[in-house]
RNA sequence: GUGGCUGUAGUUCAGUUGGUUAGAGCACCUGAUUGUGGUUCAGGAUGUCGUGGGUUCAAAUCCCAUCAGUCACCCCA
């Protein structure tokens, strides 16, 4: 009979991870507040529809990545694969742009993709990420790329490369498209079978090809679509680097970033780390100016970046292996009836004072309980046993310096209170 | 979906050219201290050797298959 275990790609965060994650989602919180940024959570499963729609037919994510399937009633779900999609849709449905001309919004949720498990990639994985709906203006971009920027080096990422690019509006993307068709059909056979595809299917993709030879053929044949772009496009994408100049943000301009997913235009991002191995992209984003239209809404831009949780752990170089207190006081008892009394009056320090109390309930040795709170790393134990309870005190031990004291039972609950305030 | 590497105790790993009772550190438990942790000392428990088949007198060890993990490709966070 084979065990159940945790499906493959999919991770279980135990107390000694959460600890850890907790820290970080606080900090994303906060740093989103100073930003006014509002959390939004939307459900994790979607109308599969948004998702076509959406990202785009022949992107990989929906082609075969998606887990998809038709519920009891017929529906067709899909637990979503990514967030922006979902945050417009729920834009749309609640008239947020009737509220306000912009609306700045971020999350920290778990998605999921059916893609082979490896170093920074899982099945179901979590990001963070903001999507500012509303603003068509390079001050914009910006902000959501300085924000990025910013808060991996709150966390103290280290070796910190922002790449950045402009494939232009919506409008320049077929007649480009058509140029670099032209321009590549005298050496196609000397691309690789998946570039070859790509010319007639998602030609822009071709740029992130990581074969040499493609490389080199791109180098001499291609034209770059940011060399496409329409006057405007570029100064847009001169202000956004000239407030990145401003703020001290360091970037590289990379003509061939072209990001994977359909509805990007104009400005794209995306930020790596040397210390993360094959998959080193911490976050990616940019504008999406005709995701809103495409969903039903009224035409709205939009940008926005998605962040790897996971990654962002890789990143740290740190598996959570602090030493974390999970209790402040170990309440030691001896016997049914002391454990009884235990169980009321750890109830009373907590409710009082709000530290976290715990109590034996395996009847364990003395030895063995002063050694679980030892492991516990608490600071004070309270003991309480048959002769404690006959003469109306506890035993109060403080485990940094061995000292102990008794301490009568109706006085326990404050004498914590004192301590508590040194 | 494709390829490489790895599966031995809770965990990290050792296990010689196949050889009979499969080991160590850490962790865990008990005792020294009949009611006092973290150090020390003494002792203890724990394994379908990933699973299934094959070769052999004999398999943790060799072969095949399968599953799982992992890294990489693809793609992306």
């Amino acid at each position: 009979m084979d065990n159940i275990r945790s499906v493959k790609g999919t991770k279980d965060l135990l107390p000694h991870d959460t600890i850890h994650w907790r820290e970080v989602e606080n900090i994303i919180h906060q740093f989103m507040a100073v930003h006014g940024y509002g959390e939004i959570r939307t459900p994790v499963f979607e109308d599969t529809k948004l998702f076509h729609r959406g990202i785009g037919k022949d992107t990989d994510i929906v082609s075969k990545e998606m887990y998809s399937w038709t519920d009891q009633g017929g529906d067709n779900l899909t637990l979503r694969p990514e967030l922006t999609a979902p945050v417009v849709r729920a834009y749309i449905q609640h008239q947020m742009g009737t509220l306000r001309p912009l609306n700045r919004l971020y999350y920290i949720d778990s998605l999921f993709r059916r893609e082979r498990p490896q170093k920074g990639r899982q099945r179901e994985f979590h990001q963070f990420g903001i999507e500012a709906i509303g603003s068509p203006h390079p001050e914009q971009d910006a902000e959501v790329i300085t924000m990025a920027y910013k808060i991996y080096e709150t966390f103290g990422i280290k070796g910190l490369s922002v790449k950045i690019n402009s494939i232009g509006s919506a409008e320049i993307r077929e007649p480009y498209l058509a140029t670099l068709r032209d321009a590549l059909n005298s050496v196609k056979s000397a691309l690789c079978n998946t570039c070859q595809n790509r010319i007639d299917k998602n030609a822009l993709r071709l740029f992130d090809c990581k074969n040499p030879a493609c490389q080199e053929i791109l180098d001499k044949n291609a034209p770059f679509i940011f060399d496409h772009i329409t006057d405007n496009d570029r100064s847009h994408f001169g202000r956004v680097t000239a407030i990145l100049d401003e703020m001290g943000i360091p970037y590289d301009h990379d003509r061939k970033l072209v990001r994977g997913l359909d509805y990007y235009t104009h400005t794209t991002f995306e930020i790596t780390s040397s210390t993360l191995g094959a998959q080193d992209a911490l976050c990616g984003g940019g504008r999406y100016d005709k995701l809103v239209e495409e969903l039903g809404g009224k035409s709205t831009p939009a940008v926005g970046f998605a962040a790897g949780m996971e990654r962002l752990f890789i990143a740290f170089g740190d598996d959570g292996e602090h030493e974390h207190s999970l209790a402040d006081i170990y309440f030691l008892t001896l016997g049914e009836k002391a454990t009884q009394k235990g169980f009321v009056l750890a109830e009373e320090i907590r409710e009082k004072h709000g530290v976290s109390v715990v109590s034996e309930t395996l009847q364990r040795s003395m030895k063995a309980q002063m050694r679980e709170a030892n492991r516990l790393g608490v600071q004070f134990v309270v003991i309480l046993g048959d002769n404690e309870l006959e003469k109306g005190i506890a035993v109060v031990k403080n485990m940094d310096s061995s000292e102990q004291e008794e301490i009568p039972l109706d006085k326990l609950s404050d004498h914590f209170m004192v301590d508590g305030q040194e």
